[in-house]
DNA sequence: TTCTATGCAAAGCATTTGCAAGTCC
DNA sequence: GGACTTGCAAATGCTTTGCATAGAA
C-alpha cells in the first residue's frame, strides 16, 4: 500500500518540493528539473519522475494528468479547479468553490454513487488572444 | 485549416467508424485497431491512429482525453459527460446536457475566453456498491 | 547498520512520421 | 490523372526502471 514507506527527506525531495510551492504555474517534470538542477546541478530527471509520484502519492502535491498531454504539477494539495490555454498549454488555477451541483445533478441521472469529479476547463489566455488579434 | 482536403472514404475508414459507432466502451486507439483487424487483417495501427485523428478532427468523433496514459475515442460527436467507477475503472456516458454554468463561472473569475470544459465525474458502479454491501 | 534514495543509462509505451506504393473519385 | 491513403518501420517524446552506489535515520 502506498504510504508505507518511510520517506527520507533527502535534499532533492526538498527542493522539489521547494520549487513546486514556490510557483503558480503547474510546471511539468522537466520544468522543475530545470528548477531544482539550478540548485542541485548533479539532481537527474528520473529523480525528480520519481519523487514527484511518490509526493503525490502521499497527497503532499497534485498531478495534473490527462491522456495525450504532458504531467503537470500542482504545489497546492488542496483540490481546485483550473483552465488550461489551448494555444500555448499555460495551466493556472480557478479560485471557485467546489461546484455541489455537479455531484447532485451526475447522481440524478445515474446509478452510481458519485465521489467526486475532475473538471478542467479550456480556453484561451489573455496573452494568445492578443496575439492572435494583432495578426 | 482542418478540413479543407477532401475525405476519401475507404474500406480502412469506414470500419474504423463503424466500429466505434457500434460499442459504448469508450476504447483505445489499441482496441479499436483489435476490431478493425478482425474485418480487414491488413490494417496498420499507424492507419488507425491517422484516421482516428482526422475524424475527431472533423468532428465526426470524439477523442477523449482523461486521466490516464492512453485516449479513448468515441463514436457520439455530440459532447456529453462521463461517469467512471473507481472500483472497476468503467466508464458510461451520462446523459445531461453540458452545464454552461461552469463555462459563466469560469469566465467570470478568469481572464480566459473558455471555449469548453473536460469533466468526469468519479464514484462507485451499482454493480461494485452492491458488491462490498455483500462482504 | 539497515532501509531508502540517487545518478545514470537503458527500456517502455503510446503516438507520430517519412516514404514508396496503392487507392479513390 | 491527381489528390489522398495505406502499410511498414523507424523515430519521437514523455515517463519508468534496473542497478550499483550513496545517504538518511
Amino acid at each position: 500500500m502506498p504510504g508505507s514507506k518511510r520517506l527520507f527527506m533527502t535534499a532533492q525531495r526538498r527542493v522539489i518540493l521547494e520549487e513546486l510551492k514556490n510557483t503558480s504555474s503547474h510546471p511539468t517534470a522537466e520544468q522543475i528539473f530545470d528548477l531544482a538542477r539550478a540548485r542541485l546541478p548533479r539532481i537527474s530527471l528520473g529523480t525528480v519522475y520519481r519523487n514527484l509520484e511518490i509526493l503525490a502519492e502521499r497527497g503532499m502535491i497534485q498531478q495534473l494528468a490527462w491522456a495525450g498531454t504532458q504531467k503537470r504539477y500542482d504545489g497546492n494539495p488542496e483540490s481546485h479547479y483550473h483552465v488550461r490555454c489551448l494555444n500555448c498549454g499555460r495551466v493556472q488555477d480557478i479560485m471557485v468553490e467546489p461546484l455541489a451541483v455537479i455531484t447532485e445533478i451526475f447522481e440524478r441521472v445515474c446509478d452510481y454513487e458519485i465521489v467526486g469529479h475532475r473538471l478542467e476547463a479550456l480556453g484561451l489566455c489573455r496573452r494568445c488572444l492578443e496575439k492572435s488579434r494583432n495578426v
